[in-house]
RNA sequence: GGCCCCGUAGCUCAAUCGGAUAGAGCACGGGAUUUCUAAUCCCGCGGUUGCAGGUUCGAGUCCUGCCGGGGUCACCA
C-alpha cells in the first residue's frame, strides 16, 4: 500500500472542492475498476485522517485481505499525504500544501465551496407558513417560518431559483367568526384606536365569539340538547354560517367589513415577517382561488374520476390506494378543504411551468390531507402530481401537551420574540449604547430561538419548556454567532497590522486542533448538499455547531496574531475560511450574524 | 379499530447508504482568564438504544410481533 501511494503522491497537486475530489476520485475508481466503490465519509474524531474509505464490500472480491483492498482503492487517488488501513477502513489525512492551496482557494472562490452547482437552472417553489386570518401567528408558525425559509436558502446555496409562496386561507367560517365577533363585541373600534396590532385585534374579537358561542352552547346542552346538535343550533354558529353564505353571495357590506378585517390581519402578520426579515415573492389567497378548485373538480367528475351521490356531494374513491373515500363538494355544492387545495395546486404550475419541485411547508397533522391531495392529483392525470413534496414537520409541545387556544396556553409568535430580545439585552456590554445594544439583543435573541426550532429533525415533535424558555449557551443559535464575531474581531485586528489572510503559507506541521477544524471546514459544501436535499436545516445547525466547536478548541489554545511564520499566516487563513463558513452557514439557517455580543 | 410518525444518558437532542469503543448540550462535581471577546475551553459523572425474535462479516439504523407516546381516519380548516 505504501508502494502504491508512494507512486501516485508524485502527481502533481490541485486542491479540488468537495464535490470536484468526490467526483474524480469515482471517476479513477470505475477507470480501475473496482468490483465494488468505496463509501467515502468523514473520518471519526478519535482517529487520525480527514477522509475514510469504507472497504468492507470490497473485501469478497479481495478474499479478506484489507491491505490488498487498500492497495486497489489507494491506487488511483492522489492529494494525500498519509493513509492507515483498519480494519475496514481506510484513514487518509491531506498534505499541507493541499490545505494550504484549500484555505487560499475557499477565500477567493465561492462557487463550488460555499456555492454550488448542483441545481442551477432548476425551478422551485416553496409554500409556508400559509396562516389563517383569525389569529395572530404563534410558536408553531415560527417553526413552519424557520423551516420554509432555511429549505429556501439551502436550494438557492445549490443554485436553484426558488420562489417564496404563501397562501392565505382568508375565507371559511373561521373569519365568520371573528367578524360577528367583532360586531358584536367590538365594533366600531379598530386597531388603531384600540391601539392593539391588527392581527392580535382580530384575534381577540374571534375568542369573544368563541367565549360567547360556548356559553350558548353550554346553555343549550344544559337544557337537555345533545351536544352535536347545540353545536349547530347555537345562535351565534347560525349567525356565522348565514354570514359565510352572504360573503358567498357577494354582499357588500359583508365583503367590506371582511376587506377590512383581513387588512388589519395582513398588517400584523407583515410587520412579524418584517421582524423576520421575511418577505414572498408570491402570495394566494382562497378567496381566489377555491373557485379553480370547484372547476377542477366538475371536470374530474365530466371525465368520471369523480362521482356525484344522491344528495348532490361529490366524491373521490381512492380506496383501490388505501386513502378510502373523500368528499370534494357538499351536497349544498360548497367546496371543502382540499377543494381548494386541489385549484391552488393547478394555479402554481399553471403561474410557474416549469417547476421542478412544489414544497409544502405543513404540519404533520396534515400527512393524511397532503397524501390525499397528491393521489387525486394523480388520479387527474397532473403530471406534476409527483413533483409535490410535502416537509412535514412535528408539532411544538408544551410540558402540559399541546398548545390550546381554549386553555390560553398559546404561546404567541411577537410575544416570543419580545421575550427573547430581552432575555438577550441581559447579557449585552453596558457599556455599548442603547441602540447597538438592542441591535446585538434582537441578532442574538432570533438567533437563539431560530436555532433552537431548527436544530431538531423536522418530522420530530419539539419540547418546548417557556419556564426555562430558550438557552444562550451550549448547544445554541449564539454559541454559532458568538463564533463567527470571534473570528470577524480577530481579522480586523489582524488587518490593523497589515497582515492579508489570502497570504497563506504553507505550515511546517499541522496540529491536531487545526486539521479537526480543517476536516469541517473542508465539508461544508457536502453538509449543504445533505441538507438542501434531505429538506432537514437541522443537519446544518448540528454541522455548524461541530464546526464551531473545533474552531473555539483552536482558538482557546492556539495563538493567531502572535504564532510566527508560517504559522502565523496559515492560521490566519483558518480563521478566515472559518468566517466564511460559519457564515454561510448562519445565513442559510436564516439566523443573523451580529457584528459584535 | 385501520393507517402514519416517534421511542437513544436524569432532561433536550445527534449518530451520513447498515460500519470503528453509541456522541453533544443542559444539569451535577472539579479546573482554566497578565495572551486575538470566558456567550469560551479542559477534566469527571452519566447507556441492556422501549421489549422479544429475525436478516449478516457487522444492527440504534433493515424485517416481523409486541409495549408506550403522539397524529390522523369531517360534507372543519
Amino acid at each position: 500500500m505504501t508502494k502504491a501511494f508512494a507512486k501516485v503522491s508524485a502527481l502533481p497537486l490541485r486542491m479540488l472542492f468537495w464535490h470536484e475530489l468526490l467526483a474524480q476520485w469515482e471517476t479513477a475508481w470505475r477507470e480501475a475498476p473496482l468490483p465494488e466503490l468505496p463509501k467515502v465519509s468523514l473520518t471519526p474524531p478519535e482517529q487520525k485522517g480527514i477522509l475514510t474509505l469504507n472497504i468492507f464490500p470490497l473485501f469478497k472480491a479481495y478474499k479478506g485481505n484489507p491491505q490488498k483492498a487498500a492497495e486497489a482503492v489507494l491506487y488511483p487517488l492522489r492529494h494525500i499525504s498519509h493513509a492507515e488501513v483498519i480494519k475496514g477502513f481506510v484513514n487518509i489525512s491531506f498534505t499541507a500544501d493541499f490545505w494550504a492551496d484549500f484555505l487560499r482557494k475557499a477565500q477567493t472562490a465561492s462557487q463550488g465551496y460555499t456555492h454550488l452547482s448542483l441545481a442551477v437552472g432548476e425551478q422551485l417553489m416553496v409554500e409556508y407558513p400559509s396562516p389563517n386570518t383569525n389569529k395572530p401567528l404563534h410558536l408553531g408558525h415560527l417553526r413552519n417560518l424557520c423551516l420554509g425559509e432555511s429549505v429556501c436558502r439551502l436550494w438557492e446555496r445549490l443554485g436553484a431559483e426558488v420562489i417564496r409562496a404563501n397562501l392565505v386561507n382568508d375565507r371559511g367560517i373561521h373569519i365568520s367568526k371573528s367578524m360577528i365577533g367583532w360586531k358584536r363585541f367590538f365594533a366600531p373600534a379598530t386597531p388603531h384606536s384600540a391601539g392593539v396590532k391588527g392581527d392580535h385585534f382580530v384575534g381577540q374579537c374571534y375568542v369573544a365569539f368563541e367565549k360567547a358561542y360556548k356559553a350558548e352552547v353550554d346553555e343549550l346542552t344544559a337544557r337537555g340538547l345533545p351536544e352535536e346538535e347545540a353545536l349547530v343550533q347555537a345562535p351565534l354558529f347560525q349567525e356565522a354560517q348565514a354570514l359565510l353564505r352572504a360573503w358567498e353571495a357577494g354582499d357588500p357590506n359583508t365583503l367590506a367589513l371582511w376587506r377590512e378585517m383581513n387588512g388589519w390581519v395582513y398588517e400584523g402578520f407583515d410587520q412579524t415577517f418584517r421582524r423576520m426579515s421575511i418577505r414572498f415573492d408570491k402570495i394566494y389567497y382562497e378567496s381566489e382561488t377555491y373557485l379553480l378548485g370547484k372547476a377542477v373538480v366538475e371536470e374530474g367528475l365530466s371525465r368520471g374520476i369523480f362521482h356525484r351521490a344522491e344528495d348532490g356531494a361529490v366524491w373521490a374513491d381512492l380506496t383501490d390506494v388505501g386513502l378510502g373515500r373523500k368528499v370534494l363538494l357538499r351536497r349544498d355544492g360548497t367546496s371543502v378543504y382540499i377543494t381548494q387545495d386541489l385549484g391552488t395546486a393547478d394555479l402554481k404550475f399553471r403561474d410557474y411551468p416549469n417547476l421542478k419541485r412544489s414544497v409544502y411547508v405543513i404540519g404533520n397533522e396534515q400527512d393524511h390531507h397532503m397524501r390525499l391531495l397528491a393521489a387525486l392529483l394523480r388520479r387527474l392525470g397532473r403530471e406534476f402530481a409527483d413533483k409535490i413534496y410535502h416537509l412535514s414537520y412535528g408539532m411544538v409541545e408544551l410540558p402540559t401537551g399541546r398548545m390550546k387556544t381554549r386553555e390560553g396556553t398559546v404561546v404567541d409568535a411577537d410575544d416570543l420574540l419580545d421575550e427573547m430580545h430581552a432575555r438577550a439585552y441581559e447579557l449585552t456590554d453596558a457599556d455599548l449604547s442603547e441602540s447597538d445594544r438592542h441591535e446585538i439583543a434582537e441578532a442574538v435573541g432570533q438567533g437563539a430561538l431560530r436555532f433552537y426550532l431548527l436544530r431538531t429533525d423536522p418530522k420530530k415533535n419539539i419540547l418546548f419548556d417557556p419556564a426555562e424558555s430558550i438557552d444562550l449557551k451550549g448547544f445554541t443559535g449564539p454559541f454559532l454567532q458568538y463564533g463567527y464575531v470571534r473570528a470577524k474581531r480577530l481579522l480586523e485586528k489582524a488587518l490593523e497590522q497589515g497582515l492579508d489572510p489570502t497570504e497563506v503559507r504553507v505550515p511546517e506541521t499541522i496540529i491536531p486542533v487545526e486539521e479537526a477544524l480543517l476536516q469541517q471546514l473542508y465539508a461544508l459544501p457536502h453538509y449543504l448538499e445533505s441538507a438542501a436535499k434531505g429538506f432537514d436545516p437541522a443537519l446544518l445547525a448540528h454541522y455548524g455547531y461541530e464546526l464551531t466547536r473545533r474552531f473555539n478548541e483552536f482558538y482557546q489554545t492556539s495563538p493567531v496574531i502572535g504564532a510566527t511564520e508560517p504559522a502565523r499566516s496559515f492560521r490566519l487563513g483558518l480563521v478566515k475560511v472559518y468566517q466564511i463558513a460559519i457564515a454561510t452557514v448562519l445565513q442559510t439557517l436564516a439566523i443573523p450574524l451580529p457584528e459584535r455580543m
